[in-house]
DNA sequence: GGATATGCTGAGGTTACCTCAACATGAGGG
DNA sequence: CCCTCATGTTGAGGTAACCTCAGCATATCC
C-alpha cells in the first residue's frame, strides 16, 4: 500500500525539520556505502583530511564529542590503516593522530562524494532559496 | 573556490544544517526532562495519543521503526505505567496498546511543552524568515 | 618538590535501532 | 478437516555512537 504512514502531517516547523533530516542522513549513509566507514568515521577523516594531524583531544572538540569518544573512532579507523598514532614530540603524555596514503586518498574521496551528494539534495532548490536556507539556519546555528 | 575552510564545521550546508540539528536536538532531550521520558517513547506516546489504541505493526510503521523495536518502546512505557496492551479481540496474534490514563494525560502535557520548545528555538526568526525557512524546508521533504 | 591540571584510555553503561528465528494464530486450497 | 503459507509478536543477540568515571603518565606552577 502506500506508505505514507506519518503520523498527521506538517504539525510544525521541528517536525518538517527532522523529516528533511531523516532524509538526507539515508542519503548521506548510502554515499558511504563504497568506503565502508560509517558517518562518525568519515566526520573524524573530514578533521584529519582538513587538518593533517591532531590530538585525539582536538579532534574531540571539531566533532563536539567526549574525548573518550574520540579514542573511539581513532581506534575504529587505525584498525582500517586509514589513520596512524604516533607520540607527540612536544608533550609526552599526547598522542598525535595524522591519516596513512590511504587515509588521506578516502578522506578526500569521500569528501567529494559527499559534496555531490549535497547538490544532489540541495541542488533542487533554486540558488536563492539555497542561499536564504544557508543563511537562516547560520542564525540558528 | 568554495572550500571554507573554518574549524568546526561550517564546510557546506549539509554540515549547517546539522549543526542545527544537533543543537535542536539537545533542546528536545531537556524539554522532556520532567517526564523522564526519553525522546522515542516521546514520539511513540504522540502517536497513541493521537490514536487511542494500535497494535504494535501499526506503531512500528507510524514511527518508522521495525517492529521488534516497537515491542521494546512499548515494554518501556508499560514499565513506566504509561501504556498497557490487551488482547486483540478481533485477532488473537496481535495484542492492542493504549495509553493509561497517566499516559493520556503525559502524552498531552508533552505536545505542548514541545511546541513550547519549538517556538522558542524557532521564534528568534523574524516571522518572514520562519515563514521562508518551512517553505524551503517542505520542499526538500 | 609537591599539589594540581592535563591527555589519553580501560571499564562499563545507555539509547535506539537492527536481523534472525521461534511460536501462535489466521486464511485459503484441496 | 488438514496442510501449507502468511501474519503478528517477541526472545536472543548485535551494532553504532555516544556517555561517565576512574586510573595512569606526564606537565606546570608555586
Amino acid at each position: 500500500m502506500t506508505e505514507d504512514t506519518t503520523d498527521s502531517g506538517d504539525e510544525s516547523l521541528a517536525e518538517t525539520f527532522w523529516a528533511v533530516a531523516s532524509r538526507l542522513r539515508r542519503q548521506t549513509r548510502e554515499s558511504l556505502a563504497p568506503w565502508d566507514v560509517t558517518p562518525s568515521q568519515a566526520r573524524a577523516l573530514g578533521v584529519l583530511g582538513r587538518h593533517g594531524e591532531v590530538r585525539p583531544g582536538t579532534l574531540a572538540e571539531h566533532l563536539r564529542i567526549a574525548p573518550r569518544s574520540a579514542t573511539e573512532v581513532i581506534d575504529d579507523l587505525q584498525a582500517r590503516g586509514l589513520v596512524e598514532r604516533r607520540p607527540d614530540p612536544a608533550d609526552r603524555r599526547a598522542t598525535l593522530v595524522a591519516p596513512t596514503a590511504e587515509g588521506t586518498r578516502v578522506s578526500a574521496a569521500i569528501r567529494a562524494a559527499r559534496r555531490a551528494e549535497a547538490d544532489r539534495f540541495f541542488g533542487h532548490l533554486p540558488d536563492a532559496d539555497r542561499a536564504e536556507l544557508a543563511r537562516i539556519l547560520r542564525t540558528l546555528r
